[in-house]
RNA sequence: GGGCGGUUAGCUCAGCUGGUUCAGAGCACCUGCCUUACAAGCAGGGGGUCACUGGUUCGAAUCCAGUACCGCCCACCA
């Protein structure tokens, strides 16, 4: 590198080392006698692009990658895609419609073709994006959920739950979308705020015979249209209104259908009319209380969403007209009682916006219980430990209630349910059509595989992405708990750290420790680290609606990657939400600008081999290797508690206060004279230092000026460089460097108070012998003073206190002696404060007697400080007044 | 409604098992400087009854209880 540009460019040098990585395989990894290192990524979608979040999280588990490299393990950060069967098969659906396809139209088969085309036109620009990022993943080793050997290990974990008897066909209210006609999960309903009324109706009690008596209940509805689902009238057992109610039953209205009144804890009171009308195939609590009840279901309205004949009456109408003409029905046969306007959150369809209907539908589930109890203790226990540690009360609440999972999905993209049903109804669960044939020819020889039909249904994304840090390594190992592990699981299992946000613990970290306990006996990752969301300025979630979403790609382009990462994680505290502001990127690319200057300047001096170190150079060389051991603990204690923000600034102060503003300074030649030889070479190693320790969350700079400041081997990286350890240092030497730091501070404080510029040399006039007299060198020159120790003050000036040591800045005739004698009683007034807080603490026999000794101790220090500091005060007050 | 967590400077957050002058950091702000690496900079400075109330203790930002407000997760009352 020739000269170097007043300003860093991040542009020129991003793309230039990114190639070097690559060219030499710096990320790849493969098992050796290191210790691993192993990180899977946390697999975005497939057809995703690159967010906020992904540039928080990606980058956090690059800075760990990163680390684990120079720390000497092998470090293995395995990236890949989730096939994302929701998002992408309506992304797939809104581009064929957008083309007058319907999916239904064409089938299974021709919409899996145009998904793949998509999935490999558009699918995985987000594993490219990554790379600008400056991610060091192994892309040798880049994985897809949906990719056949991963797949295979979805379908045959699947028949390994089957064949154990945990996962089972059962019936569950789902989430409809009478307008999409396909259920939809949970989080893709939105619950709205809905204005409707409350329907009083009047059921009659029946006499025995179906007919009606003249006692009647009133319950209350919002949905009158479902009363011909009717299975029960529920009230609560403690109900003394409703205890004539025991063992009656009742009517339903215009069809006069006879149905029980039931009890049950469910129903509340003080709520409506404290009757329920139970419908169990049209509401989800109702259709946990027929299951307590053994009520039978009966559905009236079809997918939809309109009445069919099982409703006998309004048949065909839509949900919605059948509940206002059955109003008018009830209203005209006397059985509606009153109308109350009643807001009630409903759910709407996020994609239609069509009001969801709750339906029951076979489905397939795997059994919680065991998983959860297993999974639970590997948390519990600590195996694996999670970041914040809070979130330890969220998963126990959860695997404490888990239910069963809902494994089926009613759509195409994805791993498709491998059962396989036969003419007469039942159904075999193998890993292959084959297999299926010769289960079904047990049953019935006479079978062939046209007599067969598959599951409709594809699994559920997360039961493929439970997998990842098995699969990714070893597709053969899930289903098969005894499967040998192959070389690399048996190397990289389990992971060391994931990151992820804490929406997706049951969804994903839950059920990954599940299927690693299950399949592999253990753990599949040490730690887990929550990062928060990222949100705008004001709080609110990043969105595409909202446009509130900067493109990361744009950030990149205009501060350079090493900038946008600096920036997102110095302010990201684990578990916390972040609150974007580009100004934060602003700070990480003035932080790039500041080490390339720093350099910049190093690299200018001249070196005279002739040169000998001065004084000044020499304690600053001593103090700053002192402060960089020191500073390397700390950094280390940072980040094995995973306080990467607080590691960060801890080295952002180091390279920016301690080493440019304290120590090149000190070490600075006058202008145009060279520099000694030995502060040259101590400079440029502590240069270096801080290039590795800051590395991991600024790859590129730190590579560009790593390869210049010495002579380099192509091959050679930064990236291989071994973290700085920190060595035997002397605490004194921070100490008095402290106390020179102070006294400069103070001579600089005066300049400031009375605008004298900083070429202008100042007297320092130290009393007593209580200063480390090695450090003055510095002192001199970095407050430009020329300093003297003196046992009093003989001339005129501006006096202030580095701890006990009294200090004067001569400032002969200059001074104005009544601000100086008002600024020295008012410290002598707050100093006397002190030392009555102090006293009184002392005189507090329970205090000496019960506190610690080394407690009383520090009192004592305190007291005798005041009293030197309260004596010179009133000296100085003294000689003031007498001048 | 149930569970969990939070409330410290204008903003974002540290502050571990109560005691080190403990009330801190970064940013923002104010003042003065284009000082020959960097104005994306340098030097200096102001700013908080640690949400509120009570308790425990010789001593509380820190422990306990209650109150208020905020956030997250779950259930989302027919």
């Amino acid at each position: 590198m020739k000269e170097l540009a007043a300003k860093y460019s991040a542009a020129q040098v991003e793309d230039k080392w990114y190639a070097y990585w690559l060219d030499h395989k710096f990320f790849h990894s493969e098992p050796n006698e290191k210790q691993p290192y192993t990180i899977v990524i946390p697999p975005p979608n497939v057809t995703g692009i690159l967010h906020m979040g992904h540039v928080l999280n990606n980058t956090l588990n690059d800075v760990l990658i990163r680390k684990a490299r120079m720390d000497g393990k092998n470090a293995c950060w395995v990236p890949g895609t989730d096939h994302a069967s929701i998002a992408t098969e309506s992304k797939v659906v809104a581009k064929l419609k957008a083309m007058g396809i319907n999916k239904e139209d064409i089938g299974r088969e021709e919409f899996l073709r145009h998904a793949w085309e998509w999935k490999e036109e558009h699918g995985g620009i987000i594993l490219q994006q990554l790379r600008k990022l400056g991610c060091s993943c192994d892309w040798d080793r880049t994985r897809f959920t949906m990719e056949p050997a991963l797949s295979e290990a979805v379908i045959n974990t699947f028949v390994y739950f089957y064949n154990k008897g945990w996962i089972y066909k059962g019936v569950r209210m789902v989430n409809w979308d009478p307008e999409a006609l396909t259920a939809v999960s949970d989080d893709e309903v939105i619950h709205k705020d809905t204005k409707s009324h409350f329907y009083h109706l009047r059921y009659f009690i029946s006499d025995g015979n179906g007919n009606p008596t003249d006692k009647f209940l009133i319950i209350a509805t919002t949905r009158p249209e479902t009363i011909m689902a009717d299975a029960a009238i529920c009230v609560n057992p403690k109900d003394e209104r409703h205890f004539w109610l025991k063992g009656k039953k009742v009517l339903i209205p215009l069809i006069n259908r006879e149905i029980p009144v039931i009890e049950d804890d469910y129903v509340e009171m003080d709520f409506g009319t404290g009757c329920l009308k139970v419908t169990p195939a049209h509401d989800v609590h109702d259709y946990e209380i027929g299951l307590r009840h053994n009520l039978p279901v009966l559905e009236i309205i079809d997918d939809h969403g309109k009445l069919n004949e099982k409703a006998q009456i309004l048949v065909g109408e839509d949900r919605f007209v059948a509940r206002k003409k059955i109003v008018k029905m009830l209203e005209e046969a006397g059985n509606l009682v009153k109308v109350e306007d009643y807001t009630s959150p409903v759910g709407y369809s996020e994609r239609t916006d069509a009001v969801i209907e709750p339906k029951l539908s076979a489905q397939w589930f795997l059994r919680m219980e065991d998983l959860a109890k297993t999974a639970l203790e590997t948390v519990e226990s600590g195996r694996t430990k999670f970041t914040p540690e809070k979130y330890v009360n969220t998963y126990r609440h959860w695997m404490e209630n888990a239910r069963d999972w809902c494994i089926s999905r009613q759509l195409w993209w994805g791993q498709r349910i491998p059962a396989y049903y036969l003419p007469d109804g039942s159904y075999v669960v193998e890993a292959t059509p084959e297999a299926a044939l010769k289960a079904a020819q047990a049953k019935n020889p006479a079978l062939t595989m046209a007599d067969l039909k598959q599951d409709e249904d594809v699994l559920d994304t997360w039961f493929s992405s439970w997998l990842w840090p098995i699969s990714v390594f070893d597709p053969e190992k899930p289903g098969h708990p005894d499967h040998k592990p192959n070389k690399d699981l048996a190397y990289y299992y389990p992971t060391n750290d994931l990151v992820t946000g804490p929406d997706i613990i049951f969804f994903w970290v839950a059920r990954m420790i599940m299927a690693g306990e299950e399949f592999m006996g253990r753990e599949p990752f040490s730690n887990v680290y929550f990062t928060g969301i990222v949100r705008d300025k004001i709080g609110r979630k990043m969105s595409k609606t909202l446009g509130n979403s900067p493109n990361p790609l744009d950030l990149i382009e205009k501060y350079g990657a090493d900038a946008v990462r600096i920036g997102m994680l110095l302010c990201s505290s684990a578990g916390n939400d972040i609150f974007y502001d580009e100004a934060q990127i602003q700070q990480g690319a003035a932080f790039c600008n500041k080490i390339w200057n720093s350099y910049r300047l190093v690299k200018g001096w001249e070196v005279d081999a002739s040169e000998a170190q001065g004084a000044s150079a020499r304690l600053a060389v001593e103090w700053f290797a002192a402060k960089l051991s020191d500073t390397i603990a700390a950094v280390e204690d940072h980040y094995s508690k995973f306080r990467i923000s607080d590691a960060l600034m801890t080295i952002y102060k180091l390279f920016w206060d301690d080493y440019c503003s304290w120590y090149l300074e000190a070490i600075k030649p006058a202008y145009g004279k060279p520099i000694d030889p030995e502060t040259k070479k101590a400079t440029l190693e502590f240069f270096e230092a801080l290039l590795k320790l800051i590395h991991p969350v600024m790859p590129f700079i730190t590579e560009e000026l790593w390869q210049d400041i010495a002579e380099r081997k192509e091959g050679e990286t930064i990236m291989y460089a071994p973290t700085p350890k920190a060595a035997a240092f002397s605490s004194a030497v921070l100490e008095n460097f402290a106390l020179a730091q102070e006294a400069v501070n103070g001579v600089r404080g005066v300049r400031s108070q009375r605008n004298i510029a900083p070429k202008e040399v100042m007297k320092l006039h130290i009393k007593g012998a209580g200063f480390p007299q090695e450090v003055i060198p510095v002192v001199e020159k970095l407050a430009n003073a020329e300093v003297s120790v003196v046992d009093a003050f003989t001339s005129q000036g501006i006096g202030f206190m580095v701890r006990t040591i009294e200090m004067q800045v001569e400032m002969e005739g200059l001074i104005n002696v009544e601000e100086e004698l008002d600024k020295a009683q008012k410290e002598l007034e707050h100093q006397e404060k002190f030392l009555a807080g102090v006293r009184a603490k002392l005189s507090n026999e329970r205090f000496v007697n019960n506190a610690p000794a080394a407690v009383v101790e520090v009192e004592r220090k305190k007291e005798a400080d005041s009293l030197s500091k309260i004596e010179s005060l009133k000296a100085k007050i003294e000689a003031l007044k007498n001048n």
